[in-house]
DNA sequence: GTCTATATTCGGATAGAC
DNA sequence: GTCTATCCGAATATAGAC
């Protein structure tokens, strides 16, 4: 391991690829040319290009986690018995959004490239996917008990969309300046993590009509 | 053109694998062994793979797009002059939610087909989806006019946030299902769009805070 | 229009020198 | 650990018989 450094520009180099071609586009060969490295080095560092990949996706998405628990435990401390779900919502989508929209070009390419990656189809990130459904099961639980006078079918609504709100916006965020013609700041990264959190509260904590009324607002707080 | 069973046969075969795997993983082998056609036919019928998946694509968005508005001039003849803004959000989220947890099982897949496109970077498919950003633009006009004293950063943040709970809803309803250990009923396509236009609703009509503060709810209706 | 057979390209992986 | 050269399989595309 160690300060390796033929193998960190095949990661970096790797990650910016991803974040904008899917796995299947980008060869081994851009990789390396990217990196400035021989197309060798790859499978004497990484094995194959599906280790590669996995070995990329489970690193970024360590870190991601990491941020997000962090956050949620410092959430959880404050509110002391009774944690805000907004601070929970925030804990979830304050990292992935301040990454992807934040000034470190290799953050916003790690958060683009996640994305990317969970929807691939290739085993190795397959796997790492589904067992990162229990990182979701934190913030299913720790926003069960923020509300627990809520039906636990809008919890876990609010959670699926919240996430549909996080991904969309890191994929997506150039379509919606275009759009916009430019109306919506996309540099004001608090405002549209606040939006994002305004919103799944909001899907968490409203009554949604079954069908054809239009929904009322319990006002919490 | 007429009824030629053979070019049929590819697109629905095309259609049903691209719903699950990815453009690169699919080859034209698997198509036509699904189709139970000869390989030569795909490069007789289409002209390449790349052909094949443009008319595909762009065939299945003419479809969804059709009903979308079909269903957008309804609303606004029935609202009259001021059309309600949660039946413009039932026109754009009505169809492609009914097509993917519909009993149409090549509807479905058309459904998870198109949102695995749109997100391919394969040439053909960018050219399409973003000519595609014409179509949005009618249903940010129709909610303009429904909501004139709204802001209109508001209004596109909505549809961003609306397109976001749509193509999760169709690409991740199983970990959905799996995470809320089947409380979650995805058979029930009607409460599911009412829950999407509902918290879609908010995210248009509601106050969201700049940092800090939780939403205020402005009651609409 | 449909098939078989094949040309051609490309990309992942590896052998072996240094 | 790094390089060159090469192997091998896979997949698109096409030529040409039927």
């Amino acid at each position: 391991m160690s300060t390796d450094l033929t193998r960190s520009a095949i990661l970096t180099a790797a990650e910016q690829l991803y974040a904008e071609r899917s796995f299947g586009e980008v060869s081994l060969r851009d990789i390396v040319a990217a990196a400035g490295v021989n197309l060798a080095a790859v499978n004497y560092h990484f094995g194959s290009k599906d280790e590669l990949l996995a070995e990329l996706f489970l690193s970024r998405a360590t870190a991601l986690n990491r941020e997000r628990f962090a956050e949620l435990k410092a959430a959880e401390a404050a509110g002391g018995g009774r944690t805000e779900p907004r601070a929970i919502l925030r804990a979830l989508a304050g990292p992935p959004i301040r990454w992807c929209l934040g000034a470190d070009r290799q953050r916003s390419a790690a958060a683009r490239f996640m994305t990317r990656a969970s929807v691939e189809t290739v085993p190795p990130i397959r796997k790492i996917v589904e067992r990162d459904i229990s990182h979701l099961r934190r913030f299913a639980d720790a926003l069960r008990r923020a509300l627990p006078e809520r039906d636990e079918v809008d919890i876990y609504w609010g959670l699926h969309f919240a996430l549909a709100m996080i991904r969309q916006t890191i994929t997506d965020s150039n379509r919606l300046r275009k759009l916009s013609g430019d109306l919506c700041d996309l540099d004001d990264v608090d405002a549209i993590i606040e939006r994002i959190v305004s919103v799944a509260g909001f899907a968490l904590s409203a009554q949604h009509a079954p069908t054809g009324q239009p929904a009322t607002v319990s006002t919490r707080r």
